[in-house]
DNA sequence: TATTGTTATACTCTATAACTATA
DNA sequence: TATAGTTATAGAGTATAACAATA
């Protein structure tokens, strides 16, 4: 149990969530961009599509809101997702209002992603012991959905 | 329990680590951004000076390494530091090598930003159920670590 | 007047590659 | 040749403000 030459210590930020996140969440997002690379699509364009999928009809601010995100964040995810065929923008409810339809082609590299997402989301969680993964899920659902 | 007037469905993100990663992930990193924002630091230069003032003489590269970039991150964290005093770049081990230090206004610095940090630190795990946070912690510093 | 979607703009973070000095 | 630090450059992510159309 000391096979680092030599530790290097975070000082203030050893031990906390907040510095914790933000190195799981660098690890992650680089696994996660590489695993969808050959499908042509990044973690946010993953996001919005399967977004949009699941709830058919969506408005673009809404959508960019369950992201996280300002209204202004979707337009360039969705002009990439319509120029790739993925998604369409429709009529909404209001003259003013659009709403967003994944595609075909976008259920379908949806459905061809799937095991690409599974896979990434085993190599993340393999270290971790039994029942902490979703322990994990919850805290991160919970520090996420207190954004007031 | 039915106080949302429509759910949001994250599909095939919903309820994996990878996405709740990044979501808590945004909501954390905004938060310490404007707590920070008041003592002059961002959350990347907080997390190179507390490195530095834990590990006196570090290298550059390796101070680099422990917060999960390449060596050409440095640079500019450690010239924006050094400009406000906060660090110093001294000579290293060889003529090729730097060996960093905080500096008393940077030690002072962390002291002063210490509580602000724990504050922080509270804010976000406040909905987390007892015995939660140090689960937490220690998941997400599984993850990270697992970075080959 | 408020809201929806968009555009313009700028800034931070991050990565790659190339350069210099030293080993 | 390899390593340490830096510089240059580019690209992605994010935020703010302002705009046009509609409500």
């Amino acid at each position: 149990m000391n096979d680092a030459p030599d530790a290097v210590s975070f000082g203030l930020l050893g031990g906390t969530v907040s510095y914790g996140l933000k190195r799981a969440y660098l690890r992650v997002i680089r696994d996660l961009e590489e695993a969808l690379a050959p499908h042509g699509l990044t973690p946010p364009l993953l996001a919005a599509l399967s977004i949009a999928a699941a709830n058919p009809g969506i408005a673009p601010a809404r959508l960019a809101a369950a992201m996280g995100h300002g209204r202004s964040r979707a337009a360039p995810l969705l002009d990439r997702l319509e120029a790739d065929g993925l998604l369409e923008r429709r009529d909404g409810p209001d003259r003013r209002s659009l709403g967003l339809h994944a595609t075909r082609a976008g259920d379908l590299l949806l459905r061809r992603v799937t095991p690409v997402l599974a896979a990434h989301e085993a190599r993340m969680t393999v270290g971790l012991p039994d029942g902490a993964r979703d322990a994990l899920a919850a805290a991160l659902g919970t520090i996420a959905a207190s954004d007031t």
